[in-house]
DNA sequence: GTCTATAACGTGATAGAC
DNA sequence: GTCTATCACGTTATAGAC
């Protein structure tokens, strides 16, 4: 599954293989038939592992108690993880972007992962704001919504543009939010 | 090509074929491996041709004289219209998403795009910023760089999330730009 | 320019031995 | 659980007739 989700985030999902998986593993496509029998099955299994890991990442911090800003930071270190390690994008923004050309039941993991991620950020967002760390307009639903497509948006742009531009989204993020800047 | 095209928005450029073009033009494969013998040259001539024809939009549009707000209005009209257009998205974000599955000349035509892209949208926020029309910091490429990113994950994070996002992203920048809201 | 026919290949998937 | 072997299928691409 880690080599499914790093193939998925460099290549997309219909560009990538059983056979791709196997020779990455040392082992015969057949192998990885025996786990998930069918490529489906495979990236369903790949979208619900990355959403229990999102949901166990997210307890975790907030028991850590960071405050809003420590999980919006660690938030966004995520896609920095993505750029850093080998261009990747976000999961999600490619399996969107192929959207019409993956199996269904795929769909639904993907709307699931994306309502969670959402639902953290608009959490994250609305406390914030309530704490005086963030300052922003309309409700906090929407301006999750605006992130999480700017940062999908910007890991993607970046194969074509260079890599600073994941930085200045993020930064321009931080910035529409009130946040002041570091020394 | 505009079946090609539409084809790349709906379902990107690994998960289209030359049968799927024949069918929706009511011809047989052969006849278009005749125009375009491979599929990277089709890939190529067809972002080849939406250069040549955003430089031709964009051109007129400068010479109509409706200025940077109009401008930037009228670049913000091509995503709402994809989004109509059946939910497509952004032909550079999903080749971009894909961008390590498709033919090197592709990434090529999809750069040169995408340079061109910010080169138009950089010098509109630059003319406007100059006219007091709009109200930004740092520079224009940058914010440019920014915008684009955000339109293309709208469109793609509107497949699980719903058309209401790529509106939401259009005001915000409005916002962020200081462009006052309409009544 | 389009057709039929076909080649060459990769892919998803299964059967059965070990 | 993994292997070899194989199948069925879609896809890219070409040859040659019309």
């Amino acid at each position: 599954m880690d080599s499914a989700v790093a193939l998925i985030q460099e290549r997309g999902y219909n560009a990538f293989s059983y056979h791709h998986i196997a020779e990455a593993l040392g082992i015969k496509n057949a192998a990885v038939h025996y786990h998930f029998p069918s490529k489906g099955d495979l990236g369903v299994a790949v979208v619900e592992r990355y959403h229990r890991q999102f949901k166990d990442w997210a307890a975790a911090h907030k028991q850590q108690g960071t405050g809003p800003l420590g999980l919006l930071r660690g938030y966004f270190s995520i896609p920095l993880r993505f750029m850093r390690d080998g261009d990747k994008v976000c999961p999600l923004g490619v399996l969107e972007a192929e959207y019409k050309a993956i199996p269904v039941p795929l769909r639904e993991a993907v709307r699931a992962l994306d309502a969670e991620i959402r639902e953290f950020l608009a959490e994250v967002l609305t406390q914030g704001r309530r704490q005086g760390i963030f300052r922003f307009e309309g409700n906090a639903e929407d301006k999750a919504l605006i992130i999480v497509a700017a940062l999908q948006g910007a890991l993607q742009v970046a194969r074509a543009a260079g890599r600073k531009i994941v930085t200045q989204v993020i930064r321009q993020i931080e910035w529409d939010l009130g946040i002041p800047k570091p020394p």
